[in-house]
DNA sequence: GACTCTCTGTACCGATCGGTACAGTCTCCG
DNA sequence: CGGAGACTGTACCGATCGGTACAGAGAGTC
């Protein structure tokens, strides 16, 4: 076994920014192929169902990623105002300060949301449970907290979708400082 | 001449859906045959330039309907509050409570953005503009009106990919229900 | 009834799609 | 050094892609 795991690990970022900039349908075989310098051969070697095994592999990174760095810190904190500035400076770095698409919002919308269906639907879940109970801890009331955290998720997932279509990065980085402060002010 | 032009029009929106539905890449020309009912004969009779005529006209006429709609009377009000409830409605009919998605911002996440920026990048500019501008005429400072102005159209967008991903449409609403409020709030 | 012009279905085009087959190359291990 | 098994490139598969060609169908005009 020359680099059985490690390769296939180097391979899934670039697998995300082909699914990321294309979208699932518009990730051809040959796309993947270019951006990865790996032929069919090896591809399917790496994923013997092919474009979908690719994409729930990738998929399944990028909740490991937020798992990590996002969902767990907001689990394991007792201090709301730090562990909302960790995420907000997470989110931040991840999407490149919105010069990068979430790939789970982007299969969200297209027609592919339903091959996925779990996945995504996992993903925001988790989010917005270790967020809210985060903000539940923190002295809120339960419906407040899940209501604060679920505006947070969809000002992210609409700011990248606006900072894209209007070109200007700058709408991410205050709609970020914004998330943080309604999550963050004092109870009605 | 038979029907040339209201045949057209009645073929925008079932289009409309299609892309919608599958993006531009996805939306592939036998989907858009049995949409529609039309063969490729008819189609490319009415779209001579293929499936980009079709993305571009179904755009326009999106347009066109949020100029009619939504913009326009943003831009006349006189009275900020009815015309925010005024864009509200409008918007939650628009998008069917969370369970229609925006092509607009469908395709602003994919690759094809390129090939629509403008008219992407407008449709958000104008509406954006008419709105700030009926906040500033209420009193709010210029910079305030355009910050609350793009937060509202953040948040909506963001409702949208989050009611899908989460398949729970009581997101959009009450995110509609949360920019009313913001967009009404007193200056701080 | 002949002509015009809008509209339509069908057959077809080369290119590309996702996926398969397979012979080879490379590397590690004995 | 020889075999095993992980990896790779290439050729190929049928299906479908977006688009074109074209012969008609149908309705309106003279």
């Amino acid at each position: 076994m020359a680099k059985p795991v490690s390769g296939r690990a180097e391979l899934l970022p670039l697998l995300g920014e082909v699914f990321r900039a294309h979208g699932y349908e518009g990730a051809t075989l040959s796309l993947i192929s270019e951006a990865t310098g790996l032929g069919k051969g090896s591809l399917y070697h790496f994923f013997p169902d092919g474009k979908q095994q690719m994409a729930t592999e990738v998929l399944a990174e990028i909740d490991g990623w937020f798992e990590v760095n996002i969902f767990a810190p907001l689990r394991s904190s007792g201090d709301p105002e730090a562990a909302v500035a960790a995420m907000i400076e997470g989110v931040d770095r991840y999407f490149r300060s919105g010069r990068r698409v979430c790939l789970v919002g982007v299969i969200a919308l297209g027609a592919s949301r339903d091959m996925f269906a779990v996945q995504v639907h996992d993903y925001f879940k988790r989010w917005n449970d270790a967020l809210s109970r985060l903000l539940s801890r923190s002295g809120l009331g339960a419906r407040a907290a899940r209501q604060r955290s679920t505006d947070a998720l969809l000002t992210i997932q609409g700011a990248l979708v606006l900072a894209r279509a209007l070109d200007d990065p700058a709408i991410f980085r205050r709609a970020l400082s914004d998330v943080s402060e309604r999550l963050l002010a004092p109870p009605d």
